[in-house]
DNA sequence: TCCCAGGCAGGGC
DNA sequence: GCCCTGCATGGG
């Protein structure tokens, strides 16, 4: 199917290099509408202002916050919104990269409810973090995987239904989730727009860009 | 020059 | 529930 197709033509993806699953945290929220480039360049800034830890990203100073993050956009809203996510990590669960207060020994619905309960935590963002910081089980469903759904013939248009579709698709493994969702990224953003009919695109036989054609 | 990136929240309807 | 808008910068 579609994930052995990617997987032959792009190879493992790597994805989400981060020291500590607070990192994954940071990277989530600075990602939004931002390329992944203006990203690492954020996340070096903050590891050398100020530090990649709640604590230190709770006590800094806002327009320091922005100045190492603005290269990623939005970057008055963002800052607030790392501060407050450390603040409230940091309160509740110490000073902890590891998080593993936060992910160990709770149903993934009471951690996904509080994630979703803080300000900028989205459910994209959400699952994002359950699954790259926390290893829980879960398919995160971006803009790239609802297009691409689209042009298989599925008309899946709100993220729980294609994220249950999907998830039932899947071999049920957290590292099968971790490659699909980088795979997809990776094909819409170097091939995908590449329109009328690229030789080279793996889905080719199924996609409806291509049949059109 | 123009467009959009690995979204989210808040409003109107 | 769905659709629109503000949020803002940088790279192709």
């Amino acid at each position: 199917m579609v994930y052995n197709l990617l997987l032959e033509k792009f190879g493992h993806q790597n994805w989400w290099p981060a020291d500590t699953p607070f990192e994954v945290v940071v990277g989530a929220i600075l990602t939004q509408q931002a390329t992944w480039l203006s990203v690492e360049k954020a996340i070096k800034n903050l590891k050398t202002k100020v530090g990649l830890t709640p604590k230190a990203l709770a006590t800094a100073e806002l327009h320091i916050l922005e100045e190492c993050i603005k290269s990623t956009g939005f970057y008055r809203q963002k800052a607030k919104r790392l501060s407050e996510i450390s603040n409230y990590f940091y309160k509740n669960y110490g000073n902890d990269t590891s998080m593993s207060s936060f992910f160990d020994s709770r149903s993934l619905k009471t951690i996904r409810d509080e994630l979703l309960s803080l300000d900028g935590i989205g459910p994209e963002t959400a699952d994002s973090i359950l699954l790259y910081a926390g290893n829980k089980l879960i398919l995160p469903i971006d803009a790239y995987t609802l297009r691409l759904l689209n042009r298989l013939g599925y008309n899946l248009s709100r993220y729980k239904e294609a994220q249950n579709f999907l998830q039932s698709k899947l071999p049920n493994k957290i590292e099968v989730y971790k490659e699909f969702h980088a795979l997809v990224v990776n094909l819409c953003k170097n091939n995908c727009k590449i329109k009328p009919s690229c030789s080279t695109c793996p889905l080719k036989n199924i996609c409806s860009w291509h049949r059109s054609k």
